[in-house]
Formats: C-alpha cells, sequence, structure tokens
RNA sequence: GCGACCGUGGCGGAAUUGGCAUACGCGCCAGACUUAGGAUCUGGUCCCGCAAGGGGUGUCGGUUCAAGUCCGACCGGUCGCACCA
C-alpha cells in the first residue's frame, strides 16, 4: 500500500498532506482487515531544489536542515496513526539510497539509455545561474527580477522516447483513474503524419513532420525554427544580417515566455527557396520562434489556408495563401479572410491529380504517392520529448561520470558508488554554469578509472524525479546495502498493488516510474514492466479557494486540531468532509459531528449488551456492513462513514445496543480512528489487536426488509407511499395504491394509460 | 485556444446509476434536564401556502410513464496543457 512520499518542508505536514496519507492509511488497514499481508512504508523525498533554495534563504546547510525535517515528519507521522513500517523507511539523501540511484543511471548509461547533448537553461545574468522553470515569472527571474536568457549546456538525458509507443500503449491495461490515464496520453501525444522533403536548388533538403499531408499542395512557404542547423547554411547574403539579429533575439528570451508569451508572430526571410515536393514550385524559406526546435523535425511546411498560424503568418508577411479544400458549397476561387481548419466532408482543389478527391481519405493516398515518389514516408510523431536529467546544482546526487581527456566519459566502477555529494559550505550556485561542485578541486579531480591519468567527474546532479522513480523498489529492501532491491522481496511485494497520489505528479513522476521500470524489466532486474497497478489520485485541500502554499499564507497545520481534538477525531473528520478523490475546501466548521460520534461509540462500547435485535435493524447492520465494505474499497469514504452513522442511529432509536453489533463497529471505524478502536477493542473484552481480526462477514439473506415502502405515482409525481411486503406482484401493490386518498383524488374517473411498476420501488399509474 | 472535471438547502455533501431529490454531518429554531450550558437528550428545519396543493438540483430546450442523472445549446467555476505543425 504505497502513498506518495513527501518533500520534508520546513513547516511539517499540512492538513493537505495528512487528508493525502490518511486516506491511503485507512485503505491500507482496511486490507489488512480483509486478510492481506499488507506492507506500508515512508519515507522522504528530500533532495532538490526545494531545500537547497530554503536552505540558501535561512542560511543553512540543506545537510542541517533535512534531518530536523525530517524528525519533525516523523513525529507528526507517528502522530497520526498511520500503520508505517518504520524497520523500511528510506531518505533519498542518503548516501545508502543514493548509491542505487547512481547505480541505475549506470546502468541506463551502458545500455545506451543515457547520452549526452546541448539543450537550453534557463539563466539568471544577474544572480549567474541556472534556473527551474518554476523560478521563471513572466520572462524575469522570481528572485531579483531580471530577464531570464536561454543558454546552451550538455546536459545529460535518458532516452525515454524510445518507450514513447509503450508507455501509451500499456495504458490502456492499468486500473488508473481516468483523468491521469488522460493526462499521460496528452503528454505523450501521439501524433499520425508524413515526414516530407522540401529539396534545395543547391542539393539537400529541408525534412518536415506534418499531420496534414493532404494539404501538401496549399504549403505556400516553409518556416524553420530558429535554432535549426540548416539556417546559417541556407540563409543568403543579404538576410544575414536579419536573421542573425533575429536568432539572437530569439535566444536572448527565456524558455518559459518564448511558449506561453504573446501570440503575436515574428519572423525573417532567409532569402533561401525550397522546392514543393507535390507541386514542383519553389517556395519561400523564412525562421520563426513559433516553430520549435524540440518538436518534430524542427520545421515546417506553411499551409496558411487551412492552419491558423501559418494563415496569421502569411497575413502579416504578405504570403501566398492557397486553398486546396472546400466543401459542398464553397467557392474554391473566393479569397480567405480567416483560415479553413475544419475541412472534413470536404474535397481536394488546386491539388493536381488529386483534385476531387474526398479529403477525409486523401491523406493515405498523398502519402503513398509521395513514397513512391521517394520524397515522404508516413510516421509516427510523439510530443513527449527525452528526459533531461541534469541539475546544475548542489543538493542531488552527483551523477556516476569521469571526463578523461584520452578515454572521455567514463562510469564510475559500480565498487566506488556511492560517488558521496562532498558537505560543502559554498553550495551557492555561481556564474560558471556548472555546478557549485566543481569550484572543489579535491573532489572535482579524480583518476581516471580506465587509464589513471587525472580525469574531471561530472559535476552535474541528477534530477529529484529520478529518486523519486525508483523509490517503490527500494523500501522492500532497505537493509541490504549490497543490492538496490533483494529479488525475493521484490517478487514478493510489487509491482505495488495500489498506490495513491498527488495528481499533480499524473503526468511527470508516473510517467518516470513506468518508464525506468520497462527499463530495468528490459535488462533482466525485475520480472515486471509497469510498476504500478492500481493508481487513484486523491483529491486536493484547497484552504479560501486556492492550494495551500506558505506563499499564499494559507498553510492550516494539524497539529493544533489534533491538540484540540485527538488525531482519530481529526482523521474521522478528514475523511467525512467529501469524496476523498474530490478534496474540497478546509473549513473547521463540522469537525465537532465526529467527535460527537466517537463520544456515541464510546458509550455505547459501555453499555453493550446481548440483546434480541429486531428485524429492520438486523438488515440495516447486515446492510452496513456490506455497505462500508464497498465503499472503502472503492475509496469512498464519505458515505462509508455516514453509513455507520446511520447504523448507530438506527440502534439508537430501537434502544438496541446489542453487544455484537457494537463490536463490528468497533471493527469497522477501526480504519479511520486506530486508536480508539484499539481502545473500545480492548474495553469489550479482547486481548489482542483489533487489527488482527477480520472485517465481519455479512448474510445477504438477512439484509433484506420483509416490507418495503413502494412509492404511487399519478401521472410521474408521487401522491402517496404503500407498505407491502417484499417483491409484491403488481395486482397487489396496484389495489393498495387505489385505496390511497390522494390515488383516488387524481386517478379515478379516468382512463389508466398503462401502469409502470418497478418492484420494491415504484409503481407509475399514467391516466389520460 | 485545446483537453478533463464540476454547478444540488444557510454550509460540507448524499442519491443501489433513469425510479420518493436533499441521506449523513454542521449550523439554526423549539423543548427537556439544569444554579448554569459553548455538555447531553427529544423534536423541527428546501421554498410559497392555514390547508388542499404548487414550485424546486446554474439557464434554455429536447428524449422518456419517469431526468440531479441521458441528449443539444448557453452561462459560471476548478484543474491540466499551452504556437506540438
Amino acid at each position: 500500500n504505497l502513498m506518495m512520499f513527501p518533500y520534508p518542508s520546513a513547516e511539517g505536514l499540512h492538513v493537505g498532506n495528512l487528508f493525502a496519507f490518511t486516506g491511503s492509511d485507512v485503505h491500507g488497514r482496511f486490507r489488512r482487515l480483509q486478510g492481506n499481508q499488507v506492507f506500508e512504508p515512508m519515507g522522504y523525498d528530500a533532495f532538490g531544489i526545494h531545500s537547497e533554495n530554503y536552505a540558501l534563504k535561512v542560511g543553512l546547510h540543506p545537510a542541517e536542515l533535512i534531518p530536523r525535517n525530517i524528525a519533525n515528519f516523523r513525529r507528526q507521522f507517528e502522530r497520526m496513526g498511520g500503520m508505517f513500517d518504520w524497520r523500511h523507511s528510506l531518505s533519498t539523501t542518503d548516501p545508502g539510497y543514493y548509491k542505487w540511484t547512481q547505480w541505475i543511471f549506470l546502468q541506463l548509461f551502458k545500455a545506451g539509455k543515457a547520452y549526452k547533448k546541448k539543450a537550453p537553461v534557463n539563466w539568471c545574468p544577474n544572480d549567474k545561474t541556472v534556473l527551474a522553470n518554476e523560478q521563471v515569472e513572466n520572462g524575469r527571474c522570481e528572485r531579483c527580477g531580471a530577464v531570464v536568457e536561454q543558454r546552451a549546456l550538455e546536459q545529460w538525458f535518458f532516452r525515454i522516447t524510445d518507450y514513447a509507443g509503450r508507455l501509451l500503449d500499456n495504458l490502456s491495461g492499468l486500473d488508473w483513474s481516468e483523468t491521469t490515464l488522460t493526462a499521460q496520453r496528452n503528454w505523450i501525444g501521439r501524433s499520425e503524419g508524413a515526414e516530407l522533403e522540401f529539396a534545395l536548388p543547391a542539393g539537400g533538403s529541408i525534412r518536415v513532420f506534418t499531420t496534414r499531408p493532404d494539404t501538401i499542395f496549399g504549403a505556400t512557404f516553409m518556416v524553420l525554427a530558429p535554432e535549426h542547423p540548416l539556417v546559417r547554411q541556407i540563409t543568403t547574403g543579404e538576410c544575414r544580417h536579419s536573421v542573425d539579429e533575429y536568432v539572437r533575439q530569439v535566444g536572448a528570451r527565456d524558455l518559459i515566455s518564448r511558449k506561453i508569451g504573446d501570440r503575436d508572430k515574428t519572423g525573417v526571410f532567409t532569402g533561401a527557396y525550397a522546392r514543393n515536393p507535390a507541386t514542383g514550385e519553389s517556395i519561400p524559406v523564412w525562421i520563426a520562434d513559433y516553430v520549435l526546435m524540440e518538436y518534430g523535425t524542427g520545421a515546417i511546411m506553411a499551409v496558411p489556408a487551412h492552419d491558423e498560424r501559418d494563415f496569421a503568418f502569411a497575413r502579416k508577411f504578405d504570403l501566398a495563401v492557397t486553398r486546396v479544400i472546400v466543401t459542398e458549397g464553397q467557392d474554391a476561387a473566393a479569397p480567405l479572410t480567416e483560415p479553413m481548419t475544419e475541412t472534413a466532408g470536404g474535397r481536394l482543389v488546386n491539388s493536381g491529380l488529386f483534385n476531387g478527391h474526398d479529403a477525409d481519405t486523401a491523406r493515405d493516398k498523398i502519402i503513398r504517392w509521395l513514397e513512391q515518389r521517394g520524397t515522404g514516408k508516413g510516421v509516427i510523431q510523439y510530443r513527449l520529448h527525452d528526459w533531461c536529467i541534469s541539475r546544475q546544482r548542489y543538493w542531488g546526487p552527483p551523477i556516476p561520470i569521469i571526463y578523461c581527456d584520452t578515454c572521455g566519459p567514463v562510469p564510475v566502477p559500480e565498487q566506488d558508488l556511492p560517488v558521496v555529494l562532498p558537505n560543502i559550505d559554498d553550495f551557492k550556485p555561481d556564474d560558471s554554469g556548472v555546478s557549485p561542485l566543481a569550484r572543489h578541486e579535491e573532489w572535482y579531480y579524480v583518476p581516471c578509472p580506465t587509464c589513471g591519468a587525472r580525469g574531471r567527474r561530472e559535476t552535474d546532479v541528477s534530477d529529484t524525479f529520478l529518486d523519486s522513480a525508483w523509490y517503490y523498489l527500494r523500501y522492500t529492501s532497505t537493509e541490504f546495502d549490497d543490492r538496490p532491491f533483494d529479488p525475493a522481496r521484490t517478487r514478493k511485494w510489487t509491482p505495488v498493488t495500489t498506490y495513491i497520489g498527488g495528481n499533480e505528479h499524473a503526468v511527470l513522476h508516473l510517467l518516470y516510474s513506468r518508464f525506468l521500470a520497462m527499463v530495468l524489466h528490459e535488462l533482466g532486474h525485475i520480472d515486471f514492466d509497469e510498476p504500478f497497478t492500481r493508481f487513484r489520485a486523491h483529491g486536493l485541500i484547497v484552504k479560501d479557494g486556492s492550494k495551500m502554499s506558505k506563499s499564499r499564507g494559507n498553510v492550516v497545520i494539524p497539529d493544533e486540531y489534533m491538540d484540540q481534538w485527538g488525531a482519530d477525531t481529526f482523521r474521522l473528520y478528514l475523511m467525512f468532509l467529501g469524496p476523498f478523490q474530490e478534496g474540497g475546501d478546509f473549513r473547521d466548521a463540522g469537525i465537532s459531528g465526529p467527535r460527537r460520534f466517537l463520544e456515541r461509540i464510546w458509550l455505547m462500547v459501555g453499555e453493550a449488551v446481548d440483546a434480541e435485535v429486531p428485524k429492520p435493524l438486523l438488515a440495516r447492520w447486515h446492510r452496513t456492513k456490506q455497505k462500508m465494505h464497498d465503499d472503502i474499497a472503492d475509496l469512498r469514504y464519505n458515505t462509508a462513514i455516514s453509513a455507520m452513522m446511520e447504523l448507530v442511529n438506527a440502534m439508537r432509536e430501537a434502544s438496541c445496543i446489542d453487544r455484537r453489533i457494537v463490536a463490528d463497529l468497533v471493527v469497522m471505524l477501526s480504519p479511520f480512528a486506530p486508536h480508539f478502536a484499539e481502545e473500545c477493542w480492548e474495553r469489550l473484552g479482547h486481548t489482542s489487536s483489533v487489527f488482527d481480526t477480520l472485517w465481519p462477514t455479512w448474510d445477504p439473506a438477512l439484509m433484506v426488509d420483509d416490507t418495503v415502502e413502494v412509492a404511487i405515482q399519478v401521472n410521474g409525481k408521487t401522491r402517496a407511499t404503500v407498505t407491502v411486503s417484499r417483491d409484491a406482484v403488481e395486482a397487489v401493490v396496484l389495489a393498495a395504491a387505489r385505496e390511497q386518498e390522494a390515488v383516488k383524488r387524481f386517478a379515478d374517473g379516468k382512463e389508466v394509460r398503462k401502469v409502470i411498476y418497478v418492484a420494491n420501488r415504484l409503481l407509475n399509474i399514467v391516466v389520460g
């Protein structure tokens, strides 16, 4: 029973965290009462920029802060009564843990799944540091306000794109929240299309990716990303100056604002032309920042008539617009005032030998035609990029590579792991663009493992998402320091049966974990390739309409509530608030309700006797056992709790405090209020733990009442109810219904056109 | 802009999936027990109406014997993605 481990912040667990962890713990305890062996571990995701920035702010070392924060978290976790196995806890910052994070890097490196390439990062010219995307606000450094630039650095990547197809296809076999599956699908972003070649007059060609090969006859110009490698080569003399200037401007902007900034189209002409493979015409080649180097081939064929962005660009720079699809009744010659992006049901025009073809099926025909002519092929393109795991920071696991002038990048031998993160005081990033670790010569220079010459360590540390991508495997095997995860343990406990966490990790964390499981499986280290069989996203607890965060000042600390009401009341209250998978706004208004409920149970435990249980109560008792079981299994905790309250109300009404019902109540309450239930269980005379019992069984035969109330409607409006024996036939109910005063008033003397009878529920008399 | 989800009493929220709308809890009102009540217990609590009855789940329309639930259009909100060719 896994829950996403927290980043141990200085503030401690807030109410939102506690809500999520309690919900997960309820499920774990419930599964134990079902007779399962449950492993419920908890640990700390303690590396990363968060901790580092906070440490810089308060002027302390993260290595000093983190253990302090962890101690506080541990205190809160014990207080909330989670059934955590503390013998198998972990922190990603522990060398005994990140040794294996580094080991995993080496396995990927050796398998050719890790490689280095130049990639842009956000760079603050004032603070002289690399910034994470979250640290850029409106194109400015969140700390000093300076305009952020891009810099290109050599960085490490994992080849997750090799697995794009499998990551997508496997999703259909997972028992996950639908919203999470959708988010993953969108992130992977599969597009079917074609890669086409536009020949350059001087030889060579420009390759583009398009999902609309059916519109190729309308491609009237091309656009390259400013970073495209062909740009320098094809730009003509008279355009060089403006192209260089444009490339410089784009490079000066940060990565975020380029993407989400204003949509005004900018760009310049390169002076070059390329040949449209369908029409044979020469079309101008431009560069513009709306074309991104990281998607497709970094170049597009522009079809302004049928694409919004291309249309805007053509308008602005007065480029030709050729319509190639018309729908019924449209005039192919009429000039377009806006792009025609919806082309379903249309037919091709201005498209040579394809004129008149159905637009919906033209795509495949044109791909085949271009394939035959050697100028294109059908391809599948993914939006997913390779995973950049490099961080030019201090607080993370050093990437275990040594650079040697003769041998190149050499992996650190496995027996030399971990590459320990040195405890340095000046961990603040500097203007070099590399991690502060590079300033420490005694650490930086090491002999090359292959030739013994002086080598240099890789100074980038790895992404925290790498730490968290495999932690579930480590939990089971924390006591082994000679292997990352023990094969027998792994076989027994993984893949994870139930995983609960926040939807903010629906994409990255879950995707990276899945990718890593696929690789580890392929390399023979584990025998499954999907790490989490069942995943459920919990809802978010918000306060005053927004997510709890320290900067908003709306963080609610649970300790004071537990002081005042007790941990169990607070747990019960959080689970009763609303649907676990939806979350909600935190108000403490109703907390006295769950408290009163527990007090009533406490009194009942004292008053319990062997009683005769009247039939209606007996039925409710058995129904409650089943309903609570079904609800908790589905994480519908709020309705499970109301069912329990209803049973208590029914007992009070019947003045029947039967010992067996009280005992069942205590067991069913125990996942929500473990301390309280344990105490009640002992008061009921038991000497072993309530968690060593089993969920009470129910008897379907006893669950049904002898009589039922049936609603009587006339023309769909309820006019009366009648009490009849269970499963009464229609004639009996109809006869009883016709006796009713209100029914007579509305139905007597009118022709009965129809009678609808739903057994045990409703009888509808339709009169004319 | 695209995608996903959601609009139900004064409030948090229920509704065996198309079958008595508002379960359960909070709050509020009245009463009981009390020197006392911010404890406990009992009863009441969607709106209009003395009643009979009528209206009612964001708005408008549709399907159906029957719609909170299904369909169409709109309004409002939350979250995710964001020039993805």
